[in-house]
DNA sequence: CCCTAGGGGTCAAAGGTCTC
DNA sequence: GGAGACCTTTGACCCCTAGG
């Protein structure tokens, strides 16, 4: 150490040069401080709070608050040094260099005063780098313009209708098994309540509405899934629908309960061990949500930075614990394909001629782009044969170059936000009712109906 | 007394001690791994590896005076991080979350630094409240004992015999576009390269075999399509084979160019986007591999701490770069639906007699649990029909209670870890050798060719 | 009985904040 | 922008205890 001291004087005889702004060749290595040891002597007696310590600045015979960068020193000069340092500054004499430092005059020569830090025992070394700062500016975090509360209020809104009947039947015991057509009659629900929950994000409004369209589409068996794995949570081996029926594992209708099965084992069960939060899984849904590969979107690398931005959202609400977010991300897999698995029923049932499946369900859980009354589309048998999410019609002519032109005539009728309450139809009070199939063209907004015959998915947004 | 710099500080501090909710949600005590002791147990070979060696702080690097919390860390990083938890501190990082901590900068960004706290395996619960002490709780098991050395390893054997042939027709106009028999019998050597794969995995090797059976079987589609992603990422609109034939995307068959296409747009794209590194590569196909919810595991839980090492390790391995992580995992649903349409694509050539499917590929593949040369099992029509990886034979026959027990009987001739070189019929140095159908039993050792017929999987293990 | 690892606590001296 | 009174955070150092 003290090489300081090898440096000493050479060259810092003359007044009027300016101190090299890295103090290395400052000579004052002449330590002389006298009043350091005095404080040590004294016993903490002295109740006085925060300069209690009886020593005097060495610098400017202030009051002491401490040893600060190697010198007893009071609060001014400690801080007029770390300035100095951190911001490197040349300061020059006025005068001779000869300049009296005291409390009264510490403020009239910075140079004098400097070097009488350095004088005093003041080592530049001692002074650290700037930290972080340790005010709070309570500013949301978030890469984009995507924010966990925005998902969250968009959750929230989607249950609103549940929540409005106060711990409704919360008896599991108390409630009904649910037949096919209740099944059916959720589904419809949810799927309403998906394109609700998917308005209350700006970003996607501001998608094209083939997009929309498209997004809402391609991972629908998922969102189901999802949320009706997460509301069984609290429940054992059984599934809670949206209606309030339930499907038990050992039910009724065995196709049926081979998907309850699964949900239960690979979602329910590690859900609940994660004991996933309300943030986590809007982030988990806004991730499914925003799917890149879906086919035939236009603003593909769009919908990439959206998905982005909520991977990177969950990451940070869940960094506290280790693998947290993986085990999480993990989850879609079999997510996916438990929902293909719902898919499949869906198509078989469809098939046998057991379930008259509704147009919504159809266009958007077998992705089939029906107009509603429609017949089926043609010449798309085998391929229902082979459904797959990806691999469904869009996909296919997209791949066999048939791209098909989904219907754009119905822009102007797009409603970018709900305004003040969804203008959906509603979530029945009661269930039960069919509130889609025959009974849907009155509830619509006018100036949809007008545009009939349309998919389903359309008159939604 | 000295308390009068706290009892000043009482009133202060209630805008920086925000309230997270998540904060406290926290209690998540099942899957508890640490997986910073990995690296104590694998020797200093691996590069990839930071915070390798057992004296410095996994956080910041600095001098680590013991394990603190869960991590190897300094007294700097544990007081903070015992700070941060009992003050329920919620920071906030200036800059993009993505600061680097080191002992010079540690201080720079507290959001940074807690996050690498809890990444490096910190556990909040592991902070206890004032004075007093609870369980000592030593954490006992759950030592990860995979590491990215081994996985590593276990990749390179299986590509010794490519590189073995030093560039091995670089030029891809040289190369002939492969027929239907020559796409199968590339996935049937990379089905035997995978079974090597994993018996180089040491903690697989201690699964019972029917575990090993059900793993090896459960995504080896996905596995397939994995590794035709990743050699293929130096081309451009060609997939290219194992066997060094090559796919182009615009090829005479099309329902193979219609896989191909999906697996260029949705996996070699956004890979070569994220120039994957072989560590991550490595880690994702061990993610990708140890499938705890494959049905008819008998030690769930084991294959899921392990999937979880690998996921932590994946973890640690892209943690500078935000969103790395996340956009790597979440490559999985893609690839499972593509390798779900592979799938499908073979159920129907097979269905319409286009191509007779091998032993090998229909076990592994096609999820049925043939012995060789025997016919089908009957009765799984319509399951094949209805594919799914999850929902085949093996699961339906669980969820129906007509769970059929595996060939137990093989034990005995399973090879734990290969002792030298691969045990395994060898891939052809030419290609276009099937060597599997109506060859093999000759190519088999003999105590495994002496208890056939057995199913394929069971003979390679 | 002693030793050690990893909990807990302390407080000098860093840092930052905020009004003149 | 600087000065400096005032408050927070850091981390080296030490104590304590259970398990070996």
């Amino acid at each position: 150490m003290k090489i300081s001291g090898t440096s000493l004087g050479l060259t810092t005889t003359d007044c009027i040069v300016t101190l090299d702004p890295s103090y290395t060749l400052l000579e004052f290595d002449s330590l002389r401080e006298l009043p350091a040891e005095t404080e040590s002597l004294m016993p903490e007696s002295t109740p006085v709070l925060r300069q209690a310590s009886g020593g005097l600045c060495s610098i400017c015979a202030d009051r002491a608050t401490g040893k600060h960068y190697g010198a007893s020193s009071c609060d001014g000069c400690k801080g007029f040094f770390r300035r100095s340092v951190r911001k490197n500054h040349a300061y020059t004499c006025r005068f001779s260099r000869q300049c009296v430092v005291d409390k009264d005059k510490r403020n009239q020569c910075r140079y004098c005063r400097l070097r009488k830090c350095f004088r005093a025992g003041m080592r530049k070394e001692a002074v650290q780098n700037e930290r972080d700062r340790i005010s709070c500016r309570r500013d949301g975090q978030g890469v984009g313009t995507l924010s966990i509360s925005v998902l969250l209020q968009a959750e929230a809104s989607t249950h609103q209708y549940l929540s409005s009947t106060p711990l409704m039947n919360c008896d599991i015991t108390a409630k009904k098994i649910a037949s096919v057509g209740d099944v059916f009659e959720s589904m419809k629900q949810q799927l309403l309540l998906l394109v609700e929950w998917a308005k209350r994000i700006p970003e996607f409004c501001e998608l094209p509405v083939d997009d929309r369209v498209a997004l809402l589409r391609a991972h629908s068996a998922e969102h189901l899934i999802l949320g009706v794995a997460r509301r069984s949570l609290p429940y054992n081996n059984i599934i809670l629908l949206g209606n309030d029926f339930i499907i038990p594992v050992s039910g009724p209708e065995p196709e049926v309960s081979k998907v309850a099965a699964r949900i239960l084992e690979e979602l329910v069960r590690p859900l609940r061990e994660l004991d996933i939060t309300d943030s986590e899984f809007a982030c988990l849904k806004t991730i499914i949500f925003f799917a890149p590969d879906c086919p035939g979107l236009e603003r593909s690398q769009t919908v990439r930075r959206l998905r982005f931005q909520a991977q990177v959202l969950l990451d940070e609400a869940t960094f506290e614990q280790r693998g947290r977010f993986g085990e999480l991300l993990l989850l879609l897999p079999p997510l996916q394909s438990v929902a293909w698995q719902l898919v499949e029923q869906l198509q078989l049932m469809r098939l046998l001629g057991q379930a008259s499946v509704d147009s919504l369900l159809q266009e958007m859980l077998l992705g089939e782009n029906v107009a509603r009354g429609a017949a089926l589309q043609p010449g798309s048998n085998s391929e229902v044969l082979m459904f797959n999410q990806h691999a469904g019609p869009a996909l296919s002519r997209d791949l066999l170059g048939e791209h098909v032109a989904l219907p754009c005539n119905f822009t102007s009728v797009i409603l970018p936000v709900p305004s003040s309450l969804p203008g959906v139809p509603l979530l029945p009070t009661q269930t039960g009712t069919d509130l889609y199939t025959h009974g849907q063209e009155e509830n619509m907004p006018t100036e949809i109906a007008n545009n009939l015959p349309v998919p389903a998915v359309h008159t939604c947004l």
